[in-house]
RNA sequence: UGGGGUGUAGCCAAGUGGCCUAAGGCACCGGGUUUUGAUCCCGGCAUUCGGAGGUUCGAAUCCUCCCGCCCCAGCCA
């Protein structure tokens, strides 16, 4: 694993702030999920803070699930986010649900209707909008604003025991229809909502709103500071009015910064929901979206991720940041552990003619090249073998050094060959070569003090295994999906973004891969099995391709 | 002609008035090592901090004005 870098933040300052002038002993935060969709990696920014944070200062850190909306959570959303979470190395003091405080809340809202500062609406949503006037024009007050303490109060406990339909009433903060903050302008607290809760069943039909929720069960929770995105910044000042109104044990610290954007994706649960419900995508895991869930069955791993994020950073800047470091952040975190092998995913025959039919040789190579500790595998050489289509060209440029009609080559872990002869299709495409090799070769001699400038990989034709690889690229063709509004975003979907290549064939020990081991195909890239991967129908996945200059200097495309 | 934010290299990001003629990472461009055109190593890459004024012996850091970009009008979070 590679080492992680040392956080250095603003959020991490205020805190070294606050302890240092003696504001707080503990420090305490949150994770607050909504359980409607998977966590992505947006998200990851905001666990590595919290949690990151928790680990750091020995304070508590809350796994809350934001569970206000009956109408869009499931269990089954909040079941895949605790296993996400853990899987990226981290661990919540306590687990606990918005929904675990709604009697609390209730009683919260009471208070406020007792103090004044709510009442019960009974105008239409549509009604309630128009009221609020627009961004540079203030609301007016609704007629119902007047309302006396104990009429609110009875509406809002017959509210609470089903005695209205939903929409019926909602219950509004009483702060300020004139507000430069559309926030403060009455704010709606509770809606009705007939409908069960995954938790509290029907024991309820009215459901607080997110932000009559989520400061309160901060101050519940002795939440020391509350770490959110940018977008609720506006919403600071409700939370505030909330904690400063209402009789709650402790006051939380709302600190804003900015989410996490990657280009060539979409970092949105409901263009996330969209691709998956449309079928765009092979469901939340497949490996081309970037939810942790996705990048676990791509083969990346926690401490890349963990990684990524650091080297980001947390500020209050708007950033979209380039695939090309999450990328870097998988390959440093591989080389220095991850096996070699030899895997040839475009095959073409190769006959090497002076070498003896039916004969066969085995050769011991390193697992890997530097970290002789990972041992060495067999390889068997043989007449026959594979190479990648891409390393013979009839016609190379300039700087090629593969092979080409005449050219010589260094097999990896074996002998120099050089191609003699072409055998073509109809079409003309070459379907296997003919070479010589030089026995003086093997086990890296060069007798005659020849340089020999390509290495390709190899597999023996008949010591060989087969498996489907499958090759990711970007989801989208575009770095940003979303900047077209006049084109839905689905047409920016990258049609080449899954390559599944199945005649692939793979050196024999690879025929027992681990399936938690992340494997390096020598000069092709990082490969993790698929889930759907079987000893006797073997999938591999690509995490990311090896860097290549040779392909940048000629301008080919990755795959 | 509303409110809230934010602007340091292609992408991130340190910097909190003097050691800044601005860290570090990614990307990019050289060069070296190498039986992976990988890894590794070495070097290059902002006289300038959105712009214009001003304060100061001294400003990316303070003040003024201007400009760009982002967020907010769900009974979503």
């Amino acid at each position: 694993m590679s080492e992680e870098i040392k956080p250095v933040n603003f959020v991490r300052q205020i805190i070294d702030d606050d302890i240092r002038t003696g504001r707080h002993q503990e420090i305490v935060t949150r994770f607050p999920p909504e359980p409607n969709g998977y966590l992505h990696i947006g998200h990851c920014k905001s666990i590595w803070l919290n949690f990151g944070i928790k680990d750091d200062y020995r304070g508590r850190c809350t796994l809350r699930f934001d569970d206000t909306n009956p109408l869009k959570e499931s269990q089954k959303f909040a079941s895949m986010i605790e296993e996400d979470i853990r899987w990226l190395g981290y661990e919540w003091t306590t687990l606990a649900h918005a929904s675990d405080y709604f009697e609390q809340l209730y009683d919260y809202a009471v208070h406020l209707i007792r103090e004044g500062l709510a009442f019960v609406d009974s105008q239409s949503s549509e009604q309630i909008r128009e009221q609020r006037g627009t961004l540079t024009e203030p609301g007016t007050d609704s007629p119902f604003r007047t309302r006396a303490v104990e009429e609110n109060l009875s509406l809002f406990k017959r509210m609470r025991n089903g005695e209205f339909a939903d929409g019926e009433h909602v219950l509004r903060a009483k702060i300020d229809m004139a507000s430069p903050n559309i926030n403060l302008r009455d704010p709606v607290l509770y809606r009705i909502r007939h409908h069960a809760h995954q938790r509290t069943g029907d024991r309820w039909c009215i459901y607080p709103m997110y932000d009559f929720a989520h400061g309160q069960g901060d101050a519940i929770e002795g939440v020391t500071h509350s770490l959110c995105t940018l977008e609720f910044e506006d919403h600071r000042a409700l939370y505030d009015w909330f904690i400063e109104h209402l009789p709650v044990p402790s006051r939380p610290r709302q600190i804003e910064f900015s989410r996490l954007n990657l280009n060539y994706t979409v970092m949105s649960k409901r263009l996330l929901t969209r691709l998956v419900e449309l079928g765009h995508v092979d469901g939340w895991d497949d490996p081309r979206m970037p939810t942790i869930s996705g990048l676990r069955r791509r083969g990346y791993t926690p401490a890349s991720l963990r990684n990524f994020i650091a080297s980001v950073g947390i500020t209050r800047k708007p950033n979209v940041i380039e695939m090309g470091l999450l990328e870097k952040c998988v390959r440093e975190d591989l080389d220095p552990t991850a096996p070699r092998a030899m895997a040839v995913l475009r095959p073409l025959k190769v006959v090497i003619e002076n070498y003896p039919e039916g004969a066969s040789e085995v050769i011991e190579a390193p697992r890997h090249p530097h970290k002789t500790d990972l041992g060495t595998r067999q390889l068997v050489f043989s007449r026959e073998i594979f190479v990648e289509r891409s390393d013979y060209l009839d016609d190379p440029p300039k700087g090629y050094f593969r092979l080409a009609p005449g050219r010589e080559v260094r097999l990896r872990h074996a002998y120099v060959i050089r191609c003699t002869e072409v055998v073509r299709d109809e079409q003309g495409e070459p379907v296997e070569l003919r070479c010589q090799y030089d026995p003086e070769t093997g086990r890296g001699q060069a007798p005659d003090g020849r340089k020999v400038k390509g290495i390709i990989h190899w597999v023996s034709a008949n010591h060989s295994v087969r498996a489907q690889v499958r090759l990711y690229d970007r989801l989208f063709s575009v770095p940003d999906p979303l900047s077209d509004r006049d084109r839905d975003f689905l047409e920016a979907l990258n049609p080449h973004s899954l390559e599944c290549l199945k005649e692939c064939r793979l050196e024999t020990s690879l025929g027992q891969a681990d399936r938690d081991t992340r494997y390096q195909f020598e000069r092709v890239g990082y490969f993790f099995q698929d889930a759907q991967s079987a000893p006797d129908a073997l999938v591999f996945n690509r995490i990311v391709s090896l860097r290549d200059t040779w392909m940048r200097k000629s301008g080919q495309s990755p795959n």
